[in-house]
DNA sequence: TGAGCATAATTGGTATGCCAATACACCAAA
DNA sequence: TTTGGTGTATTGGCATACCAATTATGCTCA
């Protein structure tokens, strides 16, 4: 089947903004101005902005025109621009160190905003979390809800923040996990669950911070367990392995350990 | 701002595709039919067909009508969905409390790993900033120029951190702006420019720091730089506002500044 | 009675005109 | 000089008409 003619459309104006470079928060040329360029009518251009605006690339707003969001380079269109999605397969060192800098941040703040009943929930997590790795039989189902908690307990943490935004930053770094191939090999090799108890006493560490409202302490807490599960993956990798990322395996002097 | 038309008649539709339980493969009710039922016109119909068609649910064949390839219950993450076009509004101040946990930390991980091609980067856009605002005439056209400018310096930090997410992240926190009606209002209040030379300042500061590598002071120019910002926009913003989004406006106890 | 063909109806695709929201320029008053 | 009001232009939104592809129907002939 042929392809729409909006799609058509759609593609050439997403090669035009990215060959004209355009800066985001531009405004685009108009529909009638597509619509004249392309020898199309501006049915054809709406609908194709309707694409655009769909995958991400665009704003549209009545009376004041069309404004760019990105300049059309990522070309997969499942990606919303709130996402942290990159094409490229991001190594789970990069992305454990942007965690290191960004989740520790948002442990001092969250320090800070702390509630009484965010702090209930986090316990209850804990516990729950306790409960399950205390249990003699370890199955996959095991290993999916304690990756789940671990979850939870980082969302918790982003919660206690106070801010949607940094909650959602949170949610998309642990989501990213999953879009990389190579991290996903490396967890597959965490079966012993010992790795998941020394986590459990980190976790109990950032708590007791959260409690006493020390940010820096939450920072540094957040810092180390982020380095402890770094050097986890660290020493089940297999460094000859021609994908592995190897970044910034050696902490840099200056990290948070060092700011203490 | 109100929800695109042919968004709300896509959720309609794709809510009756759930109920009535259509199979895959069967043939819709035609344009016409929908125009009617939702007495809309026949264009609007067509537009939350093209959105659906893009979402993988339906597929339009000429002459012929339209599809089910399946009742829209699919969570596929690779399907974009509402929430891309539908964001909920995140207030410009809770936006910018965000990027000041963020960026600043970004920030002090820069300067541990920024290069010298960085720091020529960032002395060169400064430059050119520079001599964009000393210009006489003010216009629109600047205004973006301006602000343009000012998202490659974050972007540039960001870069400088070595670290491809945290570049994305800062990239789409500060593109989040672009989707708060509240932020707009108060971006295009912002016509004196002696604010933007205010923020150069800021930015040779945080780029001094850079240069000494000195994270902490890095972080904490970063901060401030964002507390500028915000208490630009509180000044200029209808406190009265029924949306005012009140985030933070009071920086809690603790903050940045009390780390030093 | 069935196949083939022509025509009409139905359906989606596109073009155009008008409406409504926003931006901008200009002018008058303070 | 600044600010507010007004009018005009520009822009996207929507409705309608017409075009093109497909399907359905009726008629004719073997």
């Amino acid at each position: 089947m042929a392809q729409r003619q909006y799609q058509l459309i759609a593609e050439r104006i997403k090669r035009e903004l990215t060959e004209a470079r355009y800066i985001p928060g531009t405004r685009l040329p108009t529909e009638r101005d597509y619509a004249e360029r392309f020898e199309v009518s501006r049915t054809v251009v709406r609908e194709a902005f309707i694409m655009l605006e769909i995958e991400g690339h665009v704003e549209v707003r009545k009376g004041s025109g069309t404004y760019l969001l990105d300049a059309g380079q990522q070309d997969d269109p499942s990606t919303p621009t709130m996402s942290v999605v990159s094409q490229e397969d991001i190594g789970p060192f990069e992305l454990l160190h942007a965690r290191q800098v960004i989740e520790s941040a948002i442990a001092a703040s969250a320090a800070r905003l702390v509630t009484r009943h965010d702090i209930q929930a986090l316990q209850e997590l804990l516990e729950r979390e306790r409960l399950s790795l205390a249990a003699e039989h370890q199955t996959t189902a095991k290993a999916e809800e304690s990756d789940a908690a671990d979850r939870g307990f980082h969302l918790l943490i982003a919660r206690a923040s106070q801010n949607t935004l940094l909650h959602d930053t949170t949610a998309q770094l642990w989501d990213q996990r999953h879009r990389s191939p190579m991290w996903q090999r490396l967890h597959e090799r965490i079966k012993d669950f010992s790795y998941r108890r020394d986590w459990l006493e980190d976790h109990d560490v950032i708590l007791a911070r959260l409690k006493k409202r020390d940010a820096d302490g939450a920072h540094q807490a957040m810092w180390n367990h982020l380095e402890h599960v770094k050097q986890t993956l660290f020493a089940l990798s297999d460094t000859d392995d021609p994908n592995f990322d190897g970044y910034l395996f050696v902490t840099p002097e200056g990290s948070a350990t060092a700011r203490s």
